[in-house]
DNA sequence: TGCTAAACGGAAGGACCCTCCGTATAATAA
DNA sequence: TTATTATACGGAGGGTCCTTCCGTTTAGCA
């Protein structure tokens, strides 16, 4: 892959995840080549249709939140290691609604997309609650299965506010967390 | 409203309907129009954006689900009328799955349809419910909505085979069941 | 039967997805 | 450094779809 090719790759992903913030998982490839600074042909070139980029849009979130567990499991003590993961986690869970009707044709067309992604975001998680639970900080009758199932959902649902994302964490958080 | 009007109101959500259960949610306007017999102009007329003719599918099948709850309770015995209307919701529900992506967009645009049609859902299911509850041929512990929120997710998940729903409704119905 | 408000049909405007191909450029070798 | 070429780029344009507009038709009524 020619250097010029990657920078494009790269730029287009980062301008489609702002574009979907902003306008709505609806919005137009134009719109998001723009951005990027790069015609559609380049953009069709990368990714040869529309469910392509969300895959790809969706494919680096969940890198990032992967990336997230180990940098807070290697620079934090193991509970605020588990509190920044959540956190961390409940912005990823946000951050779908925006093209969720997309991430879901992406499902339908590549089942296997849906599978791979919860097991890497299964693994994550039970990194940071493993290590919270044989520290002796948080509640060991629940593991990383639990709370994926439990906040996630939560954070899907279009009628929740930024707000009551953050009390309902806090209070999943509290009744998660243990003295040594 | 003209006779002409009207019937071709009708006409158009019957073809609706049934284009969407063909084509998908995502059939075009025009293959709607031609199906009923009439020019896309008059499909806008009467509807006057997309959203709009879903909302009105939406709306006749809902109607369609109280108009049997009221018909089994007036023609059959208790349980077996609990059976009936509960085969009709699932019906109902998995239909709901060829245009899941567009009433969620209907819904956004207008909550009160969400919120009134599961209003009216719900007393159509306590209807034949506490009918059945009353003749002491179901058990009394769980109520409408709870069976709502059982049963309905579970049809609109896009997984799920009709093979499936039946045994699974199978299931619940003898759970449910009771000598009188 | 004649009148008119209401309804009809479909051409056309505008937006969008995606393809195609002539142009530009990064990488490489002389 | 320069020439070569495989690779990548840009954007016009084809095709489809949603929606609007307006000239034509018709139902309902006096």
């Amino acid at each position: 892959m020619r250097a010029d090719a990657r920078r494009n790759y790269e730029r287009l992903v980062v301008a489609a995840r702002e574009v979907f913030a902003q306008e709505g998982g609806g919005a137009s490839m134009e719109a998001i080549a723009r951005r990027a600074g790069v015609g559609v042909g380049t953009l069709y070139r990368h990714f040869p249709n529309r469910i392509d980029l969300v895959e790809a849009v969706y494919r680096t979130d969940v890198d990032n939140l992967v990336h997230t567990a180990e940098q807070v499991s290697a620079d934090l003590e193991p509970w605020p290691a588990a509190v920044a993961f959540l956190e961390a986690f409940v912005r990823y869970a946000q951050g779908k609604r925006t093209f969720l009707n997309e991430l879901r044709e992406a499902f339908d067309k590549n089942p296997d997309l849906r599978v791979d992604m919860m097991d890497r975001i299964r693994q994550a998680m039970e990194l940071v609650v493993g290590r919270a639970q044989r520290a002796g900080v948080m509640r060991t009758d629940v593991d990383g299965s639990d709370l994926m199932q439990l906040v996630g959902p939560m954070c899907t649902n279009a009628t929740l506010s930024v707000d009551q994302s953050k009390r309902l964490l806090d209070t999943i958080l509290d009744g998660l967390h243990k003295e040594p």
